[in-house]
DNA sequence: GGCAATTCTCAGGAAACACTCAGACTAGAG
DNA sequence: CTCTAGTCTGAGTGTTTCCTGAGAATTGCC
């Protein structure tokens, strides 16, 4: 069983009225990433064209106009930074999140990534991709940003998106970056059951090839973190998986 | 499919207005499994096709437009994913429910459920099969989402599949993951007799070789829990089965 | 009332599941 | 290069759930 919770949430959302998609152009060769990444945004409620190439990239942004660019710094043809370039030449200030191989360019992409754009290093986990490309939505201005926007809260839970901080109660957590993503899953998810599969999909890198065992000790080490403190909130639900809740009420 | 009555039933179930069939294509190279999964699909109200490989799949794709796949993952030419994939690259953004043997390729199903998509291993049960091929539905945007879409009630009897609580007259009900399944079985089918073969068939994994007793068991376990309330809602019908009911009026 | 069939309940062993820990391995910082 | 922090695996332990079997209870029928 899997895949309900967040998605199901973005999904309500579309459905529900014309709250106004944001517009994304994915682009990357290999299809089996693109269809994956292109999948997942959908899902959370964007509005999805893809392309394979540098120029075709350039040839959908004109007439897609997207809000950002999901963009592979290696393409057959033009690479990533090449396309972000001529875009701007045109005028047109679009935000780019770049994906690229863990290894290669890593001071060349600090370089270029400057302006409001980002980048993410493959391979990634899909949850960290998506609060990527919405934190970048809302440094270039196109999600209209809220105070406290970055926050997620439940209960006397606060997870900063923006500086990276979690407090419980009050008081400061320090939480890896595994135990940061997989706690947001959790809050995002607050008070429905995620399942291990769930979580492995979204919270662990796409080709994590492991034993869901894993999730089993991350949540562990959470709450040695945060339900140190009364009451605590991650409870597992045997058989299915887990869940962020206070103390049932009854 | 026509079923007229059961198809009322189903809609009641699912909070559902529109009488409007959904089409699910069935792809199974095991003829006993897809007419075991084809059957009851129809049973609760779906318009179902099948195919027994993936070029068949993408025949009957073109022209049927299911509105959610179920595949296996195994299948004698083109693997499920493959088959997934194909339908995609051409525009056609379906959901799927995955099919897998249970110890086999979950890793590869990584990655590959992040969509709206969601798996099932094999054996699984009838009842969980549809729960989640609902879910997917809903999650995909075919089935109108409602609030409080995820609640199954009868009387004061409340089950929530997203928290996975049960609730009677307001009080928290802890139950494990069968009783749970079988519970949702009768609310389903709330007013109307089952049989113990038809819960042993849907509640129970499809390869169980097991007794007819284990229902009477579990049927006994659910009753210390839920029927410890007036009134009693549990009814057995000698020499039939079982009907969740309230006391007759008057 | 007595009998047979059916259903109910309970106890207990086996299996599945979940939790925690120690340690191997890796990447990055200094 | 060494040291540290983070990630992941596997083993050991404890707990829950599942299922079986058998005896008690109930029901319907004669």
């Amino acid at each position: 069983m899997k895949n309900t919770g967040l998605l199901e949430r973005a999904s309500n959302m579309t459905n529900e009225t014309d709250v106004k998609m944001h517009r994304i152009l994915v682009v990357d060769d290999e299809s089996s990433i693109s269809e994956l990444i292109s999948t997942s945004l959908r899902f959370v409620g964007f509005d999805v064209r893809t392309a394979a190439n540098g120029a075709e990239a350039l040839r959908i942004a004109e007439e897609f106009k997207p809000h950002a660019l999901v963009l592979d710094v290696m393409l057959p043809d033009l690479d990533g930074f090449e396309v972000c370039r001529q875009l701007r030449a045109g005028g047109y200030n679009v935000g780019v999140l770049f994906l690229t191989a863990k290894d290669a360019t890593e001071d060349k992409i600090k370089g270029l990534t400057l302006g409001g754009d980002d980048y993410v290093t493959k391979p990634f986990s899909l949850e960290e991709l998506v609060a990527r490309l919405r934190a970048l939505l809302r440094r270039t201005g196109v999600i209209e940003v809220v105070a406290d926007d970055e926050k997620i809260r439940f209960a006397d839970l606060e997870l900063n998106e923006a500086t990276h901080e979690v407090r419980r109660a009050g008081n400061l957590v320090e939480l890896s970056p595994t135990e940061f993503i997989l706690l947001r899953y959790l809050m995002i998810n607050a008070d429905r059951v995620v399942s291990k599969s769930q979580i492995l999909d979204h919270v662990w890198q796409y080709d994590f090839r492991g034993d869901a065992g894993i999730v089993e000790t991350y949540i562990s080490y959470l709450r040695k973190k945060i339900d140190i403190y009364e009451p605590a909130m991650i409870h597992t639900v045997r058989g299915v998986g887990y869940r962020l809740r206070l103390p049932a009420k009854n």
